[in-house]
DNA sequence: TATTATACGGAGGGTGCTTCCGTTTAGCAA
DNA sequence: TTGCTAAACGGAAGCACCCTCCGTATAATA
């Protein structure tokens, strides 16, 4: 159904190792692109429930436009998703390849923490994309678990964070707390510093 | 907005301490429970997004007695989850009076197990029933708090049940496993078997 | 520049939530 | 039992939203 049979491939990149499609003409790639970005924004302004007319509307295009691109909303949702793991697995490369191990740690958190309040908003969606899809689910929790780990692995190695805890582990502590909806932007900073205080080598 | 201001009151019973509403003419009176029932069993059916027409329908009424009942959707869910807390918290009392604390404790687990696992078909719909008011949550949580702990509470006296774990701590672990959608029923029934194996006063 | 496959836009169909109001009925008093 | 009235009922209609369809526009190519 969706043009997004594949669970891995954003819009037709033309690098996948079976698909091979023609790449997209120049103005749908950039109105995908342009969708997307609307998208997040008007999630992030109204909720999950934000209607496909909004959506379009932000992205300056036509109802017809999106729905070319994404048949269902819920590939809207799924879209997002990935591309906002998209860009928390870049983080961490970027953290790992430009930091020390800790700061590393440090910074990847905190963008982790941004990243998982930004999923408040639309939660449910997002539950129910995954209902859908439940291969979704397992490969983009992969991707986030396979990034923690990265970064987590790291500081161990170097001997700055203590090893009777997995990447998995914090990924369990430290994404509940965030999709808490009674937590403040305050709140949050506060633990993820008690956190990090937790996480270092004993003496 | 909704009939139910008060957070704890069902129907107009009558019974309430400030609401001293006049009480609700039979036929209203009989719709209201017709209409709590159909909405439980078509959303066990269709799952959460189950619409309001058949739930009017599968009571045998008109979508307007539903609103005059329920003049939001949202309200319908919370009747539905309402009523299984009560029924809940009622196995409870009864388990308590009926049992000895060991039979009634595995006997209000089962129970509440099923009562989670009730809850997975249309968990969105509750979750945003709670985030629309947190105060249903808050007071729902108290009293499926308390009927656990009141059986729990009561196995821990009698010596049968370790003390080092709480009602609440029952709750956290058995609660999410419940919703957790890749759960069969012969699974939750053995690793029910295993936490209360796990329960029992070691020796 | 001409051709054509591809993409765009938005009117309109379908569904579902909710409101409104004319009709029906339970409860009550004579 | 009969008549009266407040309460409740039912469903047509309004509205919002998802999605489809198809005529129009345009990028890519020769």
């Amino acid at each position: 159904m969706s043009r997004q049979n594949s669970v891995v491939e954003g819009p037709a990149t033309g690098g996948g190792p079976a698909g091979e499609a023609r790449p997209m003409r120049a103005d749908a790639r950039r109105n995908y692109e342009l969708l997307v970005a609307a998208a997040r924004e008007v999630f992030a302004r109204e909720g999950g429930s934000a209607s496909m007319e909004a959506i379009a509307r932000q992205a300056g295009v036509g109802v017809g436009t999106l729905y070319r691109h994404f048949p269902k909303r819920i590939d809207v949702v799924e879209a997002v998703y990935r591309t906002d793991v998209d860009t928390l697995v870049h983080t961490a490369e970027t953290a790992v390849a430009d930091l020390e191990p800790w700061p590393a740690l440090v910074s990847f958190l905190e963008a982790f923490v941004r990243y998982a309040q930004g999923k408040r908003t639309f939660l449910n969606e997002l539950r129910e994309a995954f209902d859908k899809n439940p291969g979704l689910r397992l490969n983009l929790l992969e991707r986030v678990q396979g990034a923690m780990q990265l970064v987590v692995a790291r500081a161990q190695d170097a001997g700055v964070v203590r090893t009777d805890v997995s990447g998995q582990d914090l990924m369990q502590l430290v994404g509940p707390m965030c999709t808490n909806a009674t937590l403040s932007e305050e709140q949050s900073t506060r633990l993820l510093g008690m956190i990090l205080d937790g996480l270092r080598t004993p003496r």
